[in-house]
RNA sequence: GCUCCUGUGGUGGAAUUGGCAGACACGUUGGAUUUAGGAUCCAAUACCGCAAGGUGUGCAGGUUCAAGUCCUGUCAGGAGCACCA
């Protein structure tokens, strides 16, 4: 049969859509299977073959899945809130809205000639009212069970676009925007809880089947470490100066303190301070350099000493001097630490440059050299000494310090609250509105969704103000509590936002009276295999993790975790093995490919083109492999009952159907196809196919190639669509040769090899190697005194 | 600095529990077909060597009858986190 994709590929696309062929069905009695890729951010310059790897993946486990008989959920959406979207508009006047209802068009073509078998019926955008609504809701009740708040805090701003940015938007201290330097600005911001979750987010990964890397990497992001917290006494004052340590060790080893610059205790006891004037002053420094700088000068440590207060070691009564530090935060642990310069190489640093002495409590290293981080005999250190064993150091000082009253263990985390909110237009508005009387007030919840007002201009306000504070009828608002005056928020939700919860809303996209209809919810979750990039491992998919534990402790999911699996597909370089992007010109656009190869071509390469799992560049030659390969498959119609039936070919097709069945379920689709090639050359050697034959071998391609296999189904008489035909089993006595080739060595050297029947015994086999004349040389005149037989696979013999 | 991953032909990449390194594909070379180009088909294609044979999975060691795979050290590249007390 003549292959002639473009006809054949626009055909079949509308009678999949016709029939509805891939629409999930609520409360079927088929077992449910909830396959889920990462929705596209509808960005202006349209789809790259990097997207299409990223849902080839999980297209072929569907439409495996499908045909295997289960009740497949395989939606798509849009994550359309945005800054590039902002920034467009902008410069071009266009209104955001119009935008993205261009883009969101021009996927949806992209993807639909592509042949994905989404379930189209349930798209959604996450700027559409009847979705935003749903996201503000779920705000409002994060907002009732006290998870959300406002703090000061020091934000990103450019001071040339006049914007607040977030870190990923500031990288390298650029902004992303203009490239110009960006600045700390204090600011009052919303933070989400999201600590409050540390702990179970941590448990969770326990229990869910995710990539080894991908759980390491939540794990170090929400980086949990066990300690303990000390009190230090302040000796002019006689108040406690809390410190978070995980070392409680090497306490007799502290010979100073360091305080966060912005650390409450200088401020509170500002009138005994003898230096004043150069704490703030360094403290005003600290603030001024940007996070590039803080995070460059790691090496170079500053800080100044605190005249007028003295701390008191709680163990050994010395009195230690306290210095404040930029390299100690306010952000983590307690903003104080005990310094241990013999241990710690910040603190050594620290201590060199400020003359601090240095107390060794560990024996093995040399305090001239620098900080001895290693085990070893504990010295110098009261009660503690001889012990060999940190473990042991560590609970027995802990006993002491519990007993005493002065410590206590605890554990800390690095994962940080969230800052949930960027001052931008195209975004989710934040419903609470500033009441003089009454305080932060939300918006009612019968008042959802509180819309995104029309405006003509979305550049920022002076000082990083969203556009929305400009809007007079937007910010002027009456409190829903008391009745009075009051003033609307004009931030809006960062992007992550509409992304915690799309997952849910897929599985009942229209309801208007819930984010999803809990029975629905009870028959589709969880997620049974969610893929994507190894760049949303840790904050979409924490974020997400997060906000459904949250939903799950208030009942309104129906398990804690929303991901059984997640795996993450590799990256599609450009040609030059660069990284795609516009600025490079190495963009390879779908269209173009679908165009000249076909959407089967283009599916079959990307999978083709590599270890899923792992990043390679576009190789458009490569291409032409996968176009001959379907060529080939296409004219196995003229080798249909020619010849007749041979069992060398039975044996080819189910072991075929053997390897390609489980390669699909390990995402190593390139290994599956390549056996398929293989099973193909061995067809065409041996010129003999049968129409069951051929059927089994068309099933199993189309995952792969859907609209060609819809074709040659067609063409064999095969029943209804080949998309919902039921899989090919194998049977596993057609998976065995009945001869078998096994090598043979001498020494561990290959000599020959020999054709073995596949029951061999091993005295048969080892015989029979014995006697092949390209063995026989290097045993002569030797002593076998080792036979080594592996059944199926290796003969060895061992001589001297 | 810490955590993790990866180093295999000219190229992309294969290789269950340690068991024939280089599957499959691209490219290249030769041949067939063709007015020509293209397409297609056949053959060859890790390296050295005419051959017998030898050498080969970043590098150096080790364990083993047998190592791409396991162990120790080392180098290179990539990703994430980054003064985390």
């Amino acid at each position: 049969m003549k292959y002639d994709f473009s006809k054949i590929e626009p055909k079949w696309q509308k009678i999949w859509e016709e029939k509805g062929a891939f629409r999930a069905v609520d409360f079927d009695k088929r077992p449910k299977y909830y396959a889920l890729v990462e929705f596209p951010y509808p960005s202006g310059a349209g789809m790259h073959v990097g997207h299409i790897k990223a849902y080839s993946g999980l297209e072929v486990i569907s439409r495996k899945r499908r045909m295997q008989g289960y009740n497949v959920l395989f939606p798509i959406g849009f994550d359309a809130y945005g800054l590039p979207t902002e920034n467009y508009a902008i410069k071009t006047g266009m209104h955001p809205r119009v935008v993205t209802d261009k883009n969101i068009e021009k996927f949806t073509s992209q993807l639909k000639r592509v042949g994905f078998s989404f379930d189209w019926s349930r798209v959604i955008d996450t700027t559409e009212e009847g979705y935003y609504r749903w996201t503000q809701w779920i705000f409002l009740k994060m907002f009732e069970a006290g998870l959300v708040f406002r703090d000061n805090a020091l934000v990103n701003y450019c001071p040339h676009c006049k914007v607040v940015l977030s870190n990923e938007d500031s990288q390298g201290g650029k902004c992303d925007i203009c490239h110009s330097d960006v600045v700390q600005k204090s600011k009052t911001v919303w933070y989400l809880r999201i600590t409050k979750y540390a702990e179970k987010l941590l448990e969770g990964l326990e229990k869910v089947d995710y990539l080894p890397n991908v759980k390491q990497q939540q794990v170090n992001w929400i980086g949990k470490s066990t300690g303990a917290f000390v009190d230090f006494t302040i000796k002019e004052t006689g108040e406690k100066l809390r410190i978070y340590t995980t070392r409680c060790d090497t306490l007799f080893g502290v010979t100073f303190m360091v305080i966060a610059p912005e650390h409450p205790m200088l401020e509170k006891n500002r009138a005994l301070l003898r230096n004043a004037d150069a704490l703030d002053a360094y403290k005003e420094e600290c603030a001024k350099k940007t996070e590039f700088e803080r995070t460059q000068l790691v090496k170079d440590k500053t800080g100044v000493k605190v005249e007028g207060l003295t701390a008191i070691n709680p163990v050994s009564g010395k009195e230690i001097p306290i210095f404040i530090s930029d390299y100690v935060m306010m952000g983590y642990g307690t903003g104080a630490i005990m310094a241990v310069p013999a241990h710690d190489e910040r603190d050594y640093a620290f201590a060199k440059k400020f003359g601090a002495d240095i107390i060794p409590v560990i024996k093995g290293g040399d305090i001239e050299t620098g900080a001895y981080t290693g085990d070893g005999k504990v010295i110098n250190s009261g009660f503690l000494n001889g012990l060999t064993n940190k473990k042991d150091s560590i609970a027995k000082m802990l006993a002491y310090l519990e007993e005493k009253g002065v410590g206590v263990a605890g554990v800390q985390y690095k994962m940080k609250d969230w800052a949930f909110n960027r001052q931008r237009y195209w975004g989710e508005p934040i419903p609470i509105v500033h009441c003089p009387k009454c305080g932060m007030v939300p918006v009612p919840y019968e008042d959802l969704p509180l819309r995104l007002p029309k405006v003509e201009n979305f550049e920022p306000g002076e000082g990083g103000e969203s556009p929305l504070a400009k809007i007079e009828s937007f910010v002027k608002c009456k409190c829903s509590k008391c009745g009075g005056d009051a003033k609307r928020e004009t931030d809006t939700m960062p992007q992550w936002a509409g992304s915690s919860w799309y997952f849910l809303r897929y599985i009942d996209p229209n309801n208007d009276k819930a984010f999803a209809d809990s029975d629905k919810l009870k028959y589709w979750l969880p997620v049974d295999w969610y893929n994507g990039g190894m760049e949303h491992v840790t904050r979409h998919m924490i974020y997400s993790r997060f906000w459904h534990k949250f939903l799950f402790d208030e009942g309104l999911v129906p398990c804690d975790e929303p991901y059984a699996k997640r795996t993450a597909q590799g990256l599609i370089l450009g040609p030059d093995g660069e990284k795609m992007s516009k600025s490079k010109g190495n963009v390879v656009d779908p269209n173009d490919v679908v165009d000249e190869y076909g959407a089967d071509v283009l599916r079959t390469y990307v999978l083709f083109m590599g270890d899923y799992a792992s990043a390679a560049p576009w190789n458009e030659s490569s291409m032409k492999g996968c176009k001959r390969f379907l060529e080939r498959v296409s004219d196995l119609s003229e080798l249909v009952g020619k010849g007749s039936p041979s069992d060398k070919v039975d044996v080819s097709i189910h072991k075929t159907i053997k390897k390609v069945s489980s390669d699909i379920e390990d995402l190593k689709f390139n290994t599956a196809i390549a056996a398929m090639m293989t099973m193909l050359n061995e067809i065409y050697d041996a010129g003999t196919l049968t129409k069951d034959q051929f059927g089994l071998i068309i099933r199993l391609l189309c995952p792969f190639a859907p609209h060609l296999s819809e074709e040659l189904w067609q063409s064999i008489g095969g029943n209804g669509l080949c998309s919902l035909a039921p899989w090919p089993e194998y049977d596993e006595e057609k998976t065995k040769d009945s001869e078998i080739e096994v090598a043979v060595q001498v020494l561990g050297k290959l000599r020959a090899t020999v054709m073995l029947p596949a029951d061999c015994d091993k005295e048969t086999a080892l015989e029979t190697a014995k006697k092949d004349p390209r063995v026989v040389p290097f045993l002569d005149e030797k002593t076998i005194v080792k036979e080594i037989w592996v059944p199926g696979k290796i003969i060895n013999f061992v001589v001297k």
